[in-house]
DNA sequence: GTTCCGCATGAATCGATAG
DNA sequence: ACTATCGATTCATGCGGAA
């Protein structure tokens, strides 16, 4: 059997094509898997009631093939049927018990979300990136995400006008002095575990609107140039571009073939627009 | 036994003084109970694998005393050792077993969370709010907690503390002024389900690590005015001032006596207050 | 009177140290 | 080996005093 390229979609089911990928050779897994459907029939979709026994192998192989200090991050929200579902968090239970640590919750704070309204509910514009990891060290480098200050500084700072800014200057060895300067040198602190990025509308409908800011946060957060990272579900293509983008090797895997040209197509595109900018 | 009386706090632990509510004569349950202590031996603190056990009876007690289109809205986070605790949303799948349905889960977003920094995850700055429902249908007043359209001056609005009321008011004859003012009854549009409040530390005894905002609005969304609620674990008092600003009648317990004198002594300066205001 | 700034302080968490 | 305690880290906010 060929092995796997990188920086390559295979056309299959994940289950199916996880096995070709090695022992401990990927740095993250980030996926957002198709979530549970309501409607039985749904073709393709899986039904709530099926979706762990449906999750649970392939968490199996995500095991096998994550190096031991790389991270896997689930994007996934349960939706609601009169009351919200529970397999998302039955889920965690349940890959805790295959081994996994659960380490951190973040949430994806989606500031323009679906517009609707019903009686029971206003509109859901939160997701849960499920950070879980093999051990309890692993590769975080969090230095990458750092994010500008605060408003609070920056208007005190914006502030500092001729007289304050003398009196900065000259009262250098007094603790004031030294404090403000200290932070005028340093415009990034650490983000905290809510993101904020705005859902993009593709042309193509593939139910999750997943924002290439998303994978790329967590790409930059978890791996370095040039590690390897796994989507087992990439839709169109988005955890690609995003690895493209920060260079980053990616491997893809998609079921439904109006995706996978999908995702080839924005791939190609982008690979090609990365070689004419380097031209220029 | 003498009956409760509205708008009052009792000393004592919540499963004891509970037996003495009424049937069914509760609107709305708003409360942030004790989170699992991390230390076993903490004097007074649950750990965290007793903490579904102590939970479940005042749950069932719970579910006697609120109204069939009540609500039960319960603020609570588990914390984070090495990797997250799970007795939250084990929390969650049992009060499902106990015959509530688990309508929504809001998402608290803290925007002043605690600082720190750690190897393997950045602040929390979110908490859950999970709404319990009895039945399918209940109250809901979505029109009282509408917010004025766009991002920015949602943020502002419910972010209007001291200062900025007080400029807001103060500054009339200046544009800024007259802008927030129009705004207000203008424009509104429902909210979605991440809530932003910042947590307030008003006195120097009591950490208030959940600002009034936080039950007055869910109070405003599941009650209408002469409503009961009931906060069991009531902490400095939050759940009765935000009931006396918005005219619900409370129902408060608190099992530690510092913080029963300290919750009195708010509710006290409060109606102390608003009869003042009545006078002028 | 209004604006501005220093300071204290939080539902935190980890790793090391001590018992 | 397992548990309790402690120091280090970090930033948005309200408050009070100063300009």
């Amino acid at each position: 059997m060929e092995p796997l390229r990188f920086n390559n979609i295979y056309l299959g089911d994940a289950k199916d094509i996880l096995p070709r990928v090695e022992d401990e050779s990927v740095d993250l897994i980030m996926t957002s898997p198709p979530y549970a459907e309501k409607r039985k029939k749904s073709y393709g979709g899986i039904p709530e009631n099926e979706y762990i026994d449906w999750f649970m192998p392939i968490a199996r192989e995500f095991k096998r093939v994550l190096q031991p200090k790389g991270s896997f991050v689930l994007n996934i929200k349960e939706g609601a049927n009169v009351q919200r579902e529970t397999y998302v968090i039955e889920l965690i239970l349940e890959l805790k018990r295959q081994g996994w640590l659960w380490t951190e919750e973040y949430i994806w704070y989606k500031t323009a979300s679906m517009p609707g309204k019903w009686p029971n509910r206003f509109r859901d514009s939160w997701e849960r990136c499920l950070h879980f990891t093999k051990n309890k060290k692993f590769n975080m480098y969090q230095d990458s995400v750092r994010v500008p200050i605060g408003d609070w500084s920056k208007t005190r700072l914006n502030n500092l006008k001729s007289y304050d800014k003398k009196r900065t200057i000259s009262a250098s060895k007094s603790g004031l002095g030294r404090k403000v300067m200290n932070w005028k040198g340093r415009d990034l602190v650490y983000p905290d575990n809510v993101l904020k990025f705005a859902p993009v509308c593709k042309n193509m409908r593939h139910s999750a609107a997943y924002p290439k800011e998303l994978p790329l946060w967590f790409i930059k957060l978890f791996t370095k140039k040039g590690d390897i990272v796994l989507d087992p579900f990439i839709g169109s293509g988005t955890t690609g571009l995003a690895c493209l983008e920060s260079n980053r090797n990616f491997i893809g895997m998609e079921i439904k073939r109006k995706y996978f040209n999908l995702a080839n197509k924005n791939i190609q595109l982008e690979q090609q627009r990365l070689i004419n900018d380097e031209k220029k």
